[in-house]
DNA sequence: ACTATAGGCAAGTGACAGCTTGCCTATCAA
DNA sequence: TTGATAGGCAAGCTGTCACTTGCCTATAGT
């Protein structure tokens, strides 16, 4: 759980899931482009390459090969609690 | 906004965090001995108070000055939008 | 005034994260 | 088969992070 954490505090990573979330299913090359087009993010193809195996080891990207292409999904149930941890438990709280 | 999840990476400041959720206004030493008892947490007090720092930095932890004490209150505001970045977008939304 | 308590400041250290570089494997087209 | 494309592996570098250490300030009690 703590991988996701760490995996959300690169802003690198976060503009990945952002690029995914817009459009799933692209290789790594593919997000290697628009990473440099739409967010100015000048990293390396290994780089990137570094930071999609941090996001599936989060859990928060699966891949699925195909011949020699490589697709990229967003996942975004590890999300929907983390949040909630924090925000349901109120003070004064005693059961 | 980044500074959140930087300062969500850390399991020390998570701990600090489940900490004043249950229990509000805190000082640096409650938070100290509470950390060591109940998560075995075995950091200093200048570690401890860094991360404070961090997390007030980051808008998770307001401070409130009487005498010589520091009272360290949670607050959650910052944690509500951060997830739904990325579960709100869906993928084929073409506006 | 003096001592203890609560906290702050700043330099130094060890470990890890992000990134690069170079080379290698596998798939597809010609 | 040969060349080009998509991706992987591993060593090395650099900066940052978490933490410690030592000393300092400020408030409270006696």
């Amino acid at each position: 759980m703590g991988d996701v954490f760490k995996a959300l505090a690169d802003p690198t990573r976060r503009h990945i899931l952002d690029e995914l979330a817009e459009r799933d299913d692209q290789t790594l090359f593919e997000i290697c482009v628009r990473l440099t087009t739409k967010y100015q993010v000048t990293s390396s193809r290994q780089a990137v390459s570094q930071h999609l195996e941090l996001l599936e080891a989060a859990g928060l990207v699966r891949t699925r090969r195909e011949g020699r292409y490589k697709f990229h999904t967003i996942d975004t149930s590890p999300l929907e609690q983390i949040a909630e941890r924090w925000i349901r438990t109120k003070p004064q709280e005693n059961p």
